[in-house]
DNA sequence: GCTAAATGTACGCATAGCGTCCTCATAATC
DNA sequence: GATTATGAGGACGCTATGCGTACATTTAGC
């Protein structure tokens, strides 16, 4: 009761200018100061030098009252993108993957319980729900999030399993802790997750677990419509090529990072 | 004297906090709180609190005392990352490039008197300096920079030219401005920018405008090795390839974003 | 031309967040 | 293995920082 709301060493102002940033959510393009005081409940005044924070900096600018985020936001990930990282491993096996299969290709991590978008390569024709990078779904609505879970140790499922609820997408999302663990134990036997309208109604992907020194530290997976592909087209022609480019990319990953094989250091 | 350092709204902590963030280059993946003091200038428990805030937040954690950025952190661009942006727009044609070419492919825009780097696809085979998504490099001696500097106003152009100090990386690098009035005139002429040599010894780059309404929104280039490609060749097949893709990336972000196109609203 | 809603700005007060200081743990040096 | 040095973690009092209320001003809308 004294340590989740403001902590002494923790600091106010930065976890409220972070707020501000999310309230960029980008589907609106641009943001009045009221809009964001309404969204993240600040005071306007607040709002304001918190914008005008990111305004010096370079982050945001103010074109006739609306506001908006610049390209040089993304200098704050930079630190993450290391030459190592996982999206930068990803990304040249992921342009495979669509040239092969002439449809959309992300890479994800489990965070939180849910997948986390870490990288996407989209082909030519888009896709109706757009799942850009930084973003997240449910891990137990996706194919992604599904091969995710299968890898995870026993204790870590537990808790997943009984402290997520699992909200309702459509008729066929997973709903009961029982149901995702047969699920699971299939996903284990057969290496890939191909989830049909389990989150989004005509919405159909595919997924595999990049396994890198026994642990899962990624899913690639492939997205399409089910107009465009059926679960047996997935399985047939999509799963091998997502497997040979998870197997790369492991491989790769563990090149690019050879301080984490094996033991520790020296 | 007044306005620079701290004009009343505008917010110490988050300047400091996001001074950390960046403090993370992406070269070394994991740092120390005293580190990061140091490259800062902040005190130690002035870092500490603002990591501790980060973590709380979910976008670093600390393993044994050494501290990274998690992947959580790609949050904060969602906002940048709209279903319009240039990224998002570009990626889908510069897979097309990736492929045809079989070399890196960018997409920058001029930030600042520098080449912000917004999108990119590497080939498998990487190259020696790899420039990540959100770092800047400077226009002068980039090939993209050109081409954006070839499509400025001749008031924004003068400031350029006035202002850079055009720093001396190679025996190549253009200098003078002078040689930089000539070397745009050019570029305007035959419509692309081949830079070899002139950032990084060993390295060459195409690049071609991005023109949306009569305004350069952003380069596209493909960078390889003098060992890889010769100028000629780069000039011969690889430029028809990115002036196709900034046709079609022009075209697109057109039409994802209907309201830029021609007059103001109503 | 009047209401309404949103922006920019000012200012005094409270507190958030700063730095100094101390303790403890972990390495490096001889 | 004793000794120094370097860094992490934490406590605490003071003050500058950043908060919100309040007012002035602009813009849009019926």
């Amino acid at each position: 009761m004294e340590d989740d709301s403001h902590s002494r060493d923790r600091i106010q102002s930065i976890e409220r200018g972070v707020e501000v940033l999310r309230a960029f959510d980008g589907r609106n393009s641009a943001l009045s100061v009221a809009a964001i005081a309404k969204t993240v409940g600040f005071s306007r005044p607040v709002v304001r030098r918190i914008l005008l924070t990111f305004a010096h900096l370079g982050y945001a600018e103010s074109a006739n009252g609306l506001w908006n985020l610049t390209p040089r936001i993304l200098e704050l990930s930079v630190g993450y993108f290391g030459a190592a990282s996982l999206p930068e491993v990803s990304y040249p096996f992921m342009s495979d993957v669509v040239e092969r299969t002439g449809e959309t290709c992300s890479v994800g991590t489990l965070d939180r319980g849910e997948v986390l978008h870490v990288a996407r390569l989209e082909d030519r024709r888009p896709l109706p729900h757009s799942v850009r990078v930084g973003t997240r779904l449910p891990a137990h609505a996706t194919a992604t999030g599904k091969v995710l879970l299968a890898h995870l140790s026993t204790e870590a499922l537990e808790e997943f399993l009984s402290s997520s609820p699992f909200d309702v997408h459509t008729p066929h999302t997973i709903t009961t802790a029982a149901a995702m663990r047969e699920r699971l134990a299939s996903i284990r036997e057969q290496g890939y997750d191909i989830s049909q309208e389990e989150l989004n109604p005509g919405m159909i992907a595919a997924a595999v677990a990049i396994i890198h020194d026994g642990v899962a530290i990624g899913g690639i997976s492939v997205s399409s419509t089910t107009v465009r592909e059926s679960e047996n087209a997935m399985r047939d022609t999509i799963v091998p090529v997502l497997q040979e480019a998870a197997d790369r990319i492991a491989a790769q990953y563990r090149y690019a990072n050879p301080h984490l094989s094996g033991g520790r250091h020296h």
